[in-house]
DNA sequence: AAAATACACCAAATAGTTATTGGTGTCTAA
DNA sequence: TTAGACACCAATAACTATTTGGTGTATTTT
C-alpha cells in the first residue's frame, strides 16, 4: 500500500476513535470522501475495506458508510423476516410474550373489551372455512394485545399477526389442523376469556401459555 | 332514505355477509362503487356509514374501504407509536419481554456472542458520555437478542430499539441517570452476562428481570 | 510488470413526485 | 328537504429519479 494510502487511513481512524464521527454516524460517501482525502475511489475503498475487517465501520449498498460495529439488527426489512421465519419460530416467538400479554390483559382489560374477546372466540370457532377461522384468531389475540394498552407492545405485535396472515401460514395450517384440534382450541380460548375476566393475571398467563403450548404441539407433529 | 339507497345497503350487506367481500378484504373505491350500485357518491357514502357503524366495515383516507370490524392495530405507522408511548410504557414492554429472551439467549449464545456481550457490557460502563453509553447499552440487549437465534423476535426488537435511540428517549435519561445507578447497572449487566455463560436460563431470566426493574424504578423515581 | 486511477455499469436503498382514496363542504335541481 | 354534482383537502400508495456501495475493465503512472 502507498504511503498516501496508508496516511488516509491513519487519518480515518482517528476521526473515527476521536469521536469525530460519532457511533453509528453516517460518514460523507465514497464519492465525496476520496474527494476530501484526494485519493482515488478504488484506493478509497481498500482503506475502508480494512476499517471494516477491524469492525470500525460498516457499510450497506444504497445507504452508506457508518461508523461503529455493525448493528445486525434494525437493519433487515420486514418481508426479509418472512422468508426467513417459520411456524415453529413463531411460535417460539409467541410464547416468549403472550403469556405475559394475557397477564397484563387480565389487569387491564375494559369490560367492553372481554366481550369483544369472548365474541372472537365465538366466531373463532362457528368459522365455515380455515381462512376466516384464521382471521378471528388473529383477531381473538389483538384484542388481547390491545387491552394491554401498552401502544409499545401493541405495535409490536402486529409483526406476529402479519406473519400469521401470510399465505405461508395459512397453507401450513391446513396441514394441521383437525376437527379435534379446532375443538381443543376453542376450549383453551374459553379458559383464557374466563381468566381475564376473573381478574386473574396467573391463570390468564397459564391459559394462554397452554394454549400455545398446544398450537406449537400440533405443529411439531406435522414436521 | 330513498328506496333506491335502502336497496344499495341491502345489496352490500349481503356480499358482506355471504363472503363475497371476504374478512378484511378491500371494496371497490366509493368512486368505483357509485357507479357500479348506480347511485351518487354522497348517497353511497350514507350507506357506507350505516355500514361502519354496524362494524361490518371500516374506511381509512387513502386506502380504502375494507370489509370486516376495524383492525385497531397493525395499521399505525411506528411513527405515531413514537408519539403515544413513553419510558415507562417501554419499560413495560421490555419487562414482559426480554426476561424471556435472557432466557433463550442462555440456552442458544455461540461463545462469540458470548464474548461481545461482555464487551458491550464493558464499553457501556466505560463511555464517557451519556450518548456513548446509551448506545452501548442497547448493542448489549440487541445482541442477547440475536443470540436467541428466532428472526422473529431478533426483527420484533428492533422496534424497542429504535425507541430508545430516539432523542426523547436520551433527554429523559439525563433526568434520572446518576453515578451510582450507572455502577448498579454495571454489575446488573455483569450478572446477565455471567448467567449466560453459565448456561443457567432460570438465572439469566432472573438477572435480566431484576435490571429492567432497576431502570424502570430509576425512571419512576422522576415522575 | 505492478499498482494506482479513471470510468462505466449494476443493484439496493432512499428521496422526491404523482396519482388515488376517503372526508368535507357548497351549490344546484328535484 | 333531500339527493346529486362538483371542487377541494389531507392521508396514503404507486411510481420515478437519484444516491450509494459493489464490481469489473481499460488507462495511466510508477
Amino acid at each position: 500500500m502507498q504511503n498516501k494510502t496508508l496516511r488516509a487511513l491513519e487519518l480515518l481512524k482517528r476521526s473515527i476513535n476521536s469521536g469525530r464521527y460519532q457511533l453509528g454516524e453516517r460518514l460523507p460517501s465514497e464519492r465525496s470522501l476520496c474527494e476530501e482525502l484526494g485519493l482515488s475511489r478504488s484506493g478509497l475503498r481498500k482503506v475502508l475495506s480494512h476499517l471494516e475487517a477491524e469492525d470500525l465501520i460498516w457499510r450497506h449498498v444504497g445507504r452508506g458508510t457508518f461508523a461503529g460495529p455493525r448493528p445486525a439488527l434494525s437493519t433487515e426489512s420486514f418481508n426479509i423476516v418472512t422468508q426467513k421465519t417459520n411456524p415453529l419460530e413463531i411460535m417460539e416467538a409467541r410464547l416468549m410474550l403472550e403469556p405475559q400479554i394475557a397477564a397484563a390483559a387480565a389487569r387491564s382489560a375494559s369490560y367492553q373489551e372481554i366481550e369483544r374477546l369472548a365474541l372472537c372466540a365465538k366466531r373463532n370457532d362457528e368459522a365455515k372455512d380455515l381462512e376466516t377461522n384464521e382471521k378471528w384468531d388473529v383477531l381473538f389475540h389483538e384484542t388481547l394485545v390491545i387491552a394491554t394498552g401498552n401502544s409499545l407492545i401493541i405495535s409490536l405485535y402486529s409483526g406476529i399477526s402479519r406473519m400469521r396472515l401470510s399465505e405461508d401460514w395459512c397453507l401450513k395450517k391446513q396441514e394441521w389442523i383437525t376437527p379435534e384440534t379446532w375443538a381443543s382450541f376453542k376450549e383453551e380460548h374459553g379458559a383464557v376469556v374466563k381468566a381475564v375476566r376473573e381478574r386473574n393475571e396467573k391463570k390468564a398467563k397459564e391459559a394462554m401459555f397452554n394454549h400455545l403450548l398446544s398450537v406449537k404441539t400440533h405443529i411439531q407433529s406435522t414436521y
